[in-house]
RNA sequence: GCGCCUGUAGCUCAGUCGGAUAGAGCAGCGGCCUUCUAAGCCGUUGGUCGGAGGUUCGAUUCCUCUCAGGCGCGCCA
């Protein structure tokens, strides 16, 4: 349908631009998009009138032309002019049953190829080593997990790469307070868990400390901060032997951060998502020096205020620090030379892996850094990348009851939401079919319960502010996945009863429901692609709801498996059996799992 | 102070980069299981698209201003 649209576009521009003896200053183009209503055909043509304002002339004259020009394609029964210079044009049955016919033989679904040849570096997820991942990661690795799989489909070379925060300064805080307080048999449990109380009570204690040594009124003065605790102060220093090299704080670190990886491994498994890397912050810190020595010496950065700094001016964007005055690196330091690695800018082709030559990088993170990645790619510009640089942002998760701080307690902890997830979902399951067995009922919770959690986070655009809350978060009901999962498991009953069940067969397109169904099945190439060029994986989403709906239509309209006649009969299961392939397909570069029973 | 994002039905959200009478889901109301899974289908109620100007044949969409909320802004990540 891609293709056709295409063509009848380039036809109807030519007939046009003919017409209008091809006018130097309106190119004319003209696209073909799908009919806002079914009275308005199946696909339509608006440019008309914008053309006719143009070249002064009346919209409906050149709606004609473009008409007469399409009048006659084989794929065509009508084209008529409507309203004030809409063309629309109606898709012959007999064609749509020829590409169903080809669809149903192709493996890919019709899925073009668009990313052959080219590489592709996403970075998504990318918790914190000793930070539990909450409902806010969920996003990004959910997302993100939707956006590698699509992105591979499509031909693309991709590289998964989970930016980990193992490198900053909590460490010194972590270093001393697992020294001081660890609770081994906690630790030995769930690292991560008690690696964040061991945090949040060094904030306890240092805040005991500050209050102890001064700061009176401990409210506003944002100035005047006293004297630093000693707690904080014994935290720098550990921190500097820990940077310095010093084999037990070093120790320590790695000790942290693999038990972190552990923890965060079983998540990914749980949620079945897979990275090509795992190249955390740390992995680029032996080449720092180097970056800030480069752009110095490019000219890139300046010397300001005692620390090096990239002036955004021509972008209109504030200055960037890349070196501290104290000498040290940030994260805008180990950015660059993260970018520089993905996308093999000289100088810097050290690495442990890559450097990756990209042309495209997509890097997922929370709308918070927009900011960050602006000036990020700004320098980037001027190093000479010249790949694509997208920031795929989302927004920001935020409480029913308000933007509450991550205090423990108040955190929402991304198994917890799983669990719940899964027991609502089994709990559904045994209502709805009593007759399951014990393994299969929790088999669905977990498949129904895992889905219904990532489609509520795919389905919305990404750049929306959501509200957490648990009932609209592990919904069943509507326009959730376990409608998808459902409408597959309809059709894999019919399709066990249909014995031996035909997949290719003449499609027979004889009522509205099955002819609604052919069109939306064709429209499967266009959705995936519109993800994999926008990042956008709510448009899938949509698409996949659509059909299901559209498959629910036909399911109470037009009896399949008693269909009126045995070639009717084939049509029909030859339809079913690909809105199934579609559903299984499209729910699998979603990261969503099917069932033939629920 | 400067900047980014968001405001669409009671609630959660779409709206194809200017097109025809703004669409779904949930909630509400009324129907449909002697026929393929009722986690479903059909019908119905509900809108000054935050507000005010502007651009034009036409604006939810583009521009300006304004209100409300969220988030950033030289040594955190």
């Amino acid at each position: 349908m891609l293709e056709l649209a295409s063509e009848l576009g380039q036809k109807a521009a030519a007939a046009l631009a003919a017409h209008l003896g091809s006018p130097p200053d309106f190119p004319v183009e003209l696209t073909v998009v799908r009919a806002g209503k079914p009275e308005f055909g199946d696909l339509q043509i608006s440019g008309c009138l914008q053309l006719a304002k143009q070249h002064q002339r009346p919209p409906r004259e050149l709606a004609e032309r473009v008409a007469s020009a399409l009048r006659g394609h084989a794929a065509l029964t009508k084209v008529e002019v409507a309203g004030p210079g809409f063309v629309n044009l109606h898709l012959a049955n007999g064609w749509l049953a020829a590409h169903l016919a080809k669809r149903a033989e192709d493996p890919k679904l019709g899925l073009r190829p668009i990313g052959q040849g080219q590489r592709l570096v996403i970075d998504f997820s990318s918790p914190n080593v000793a930070k539990p991942m909450h409902i806010g990661h969920l996003r990004s690795t959910i997302i993100g997990d939707a956006l590698q799989r699509t992105l591979r489909a499509l031909g693309y070379e991709v590289i998964a790469d989970n930016h980990l925060g193992d490198w900053g300064t909590q460490f010194g805080k972590l270093i001393v307070a697992y020294r001081r307080w660890l609770d081994a048999a906690a630790y030995a449990a769930d690292p991560v868990a008690e690696l964040l109380r061991l945090y949040v009570k060094f904030g306890e204690e240092e805040e005991q400390q500050r209050g102890e040594h001064g700061r009176a009124s401990p409210g506003e003065a944002e100035e005047e901060t006293g004297p630093a605790p000693p707690i904080l102060e014994e935290a720098r220093r550990e921190l500097v032997k820990l940077q310095a090299g010093d084999p037990e704080n070093r120790a320590l670190w790695q000790k942290f951060i693999a038990d972190s990886r552990h923890v965060f491994a079983a998540v990914y498994e749980r949620l079945g998502v897979r990275f090509d890397h795992w190249l955390g912050e740390s992995a680029y810190h032996a080449m720092l020096p180097r970056v800030v020595e480069d752009l110095t010496g490019r000219g890139i950065a300046v010397e300001s205020r005692g620390a090096k700094v990239v002036f955004l001016e021509e972008e209109k964007l504030p200055p960037f620090i890349v070196q501290k005055s104290d000498g040290g690196y940030n994260y805008a330091t180990t950015d660059i030379a993260t970018l520089a690695v993905r996308t093999g800018v000289p100088p810097w082709a050290y690495m442990p892996a890559g450097p990756f030559d990209a042309q495209r990088v997509l890097v997922v993170t929370d709308e918070r850094q927009q900011l960050h990645f602006k000036q990020l790619f700004a320098v980037g510009r001027r190093l000479g990348i010249t790949a694509s640089l997208e920031h795929v942002w989302f927004g920001l998760m935020r409480m029913a009851e308000g933007t509450i701080k991550t205090r423990e307690g108040n955190v929402i902890h991304l198994a917890e939401l799983l669990d719940e997830a899964e027991r609502r979902a089994t709990r559904a399951a045994g209502e709805h079919n009593p007759d399951l067995g014990e393994a299969e009922r929790k088999e669905i919770g977990r498949v129904v319960g895992l889905g219904a959690v990532k489609y509520n986070d795919l389905s919305k655009d990404r750049q929306t502010l959501v509200t957490f809350s648990w009932d609209k978060a592990l919904s069943l009901d509507g326009n959730t996945a376990p409608y998808l999962q459902y409408a597959y498991a309809r059709i894999c009953s019919i399709l066990r009863k249909a014995d031996p069940s035909p997949s290719r067969a003449a499609i027979e397109l004889t009522l509205p429901t099955e002819r609604d169904l052919a069109l939306r099945l064709l429209a499967f190439p266009e959705a995936v692609e519109q993800v994999g060029r926008s990042a956008r994986p709510h448009l899938l989403c949509d698409y996949l709801f659509e059909l299901a709906t559209t498959f629910s239509n036909f399911y109470a309209s037009a009896p399949v498996l008693k269909a009126e006649t045995a070639p009717l009969r084939a049509s029909r299961l030859a339809l079913t059996a690909l809105v199934a392939r579609t559903l299984r397909e499209g729910l699998g570069l979603l990261g969503i799992e099917v069932l033939d029973r629920m």
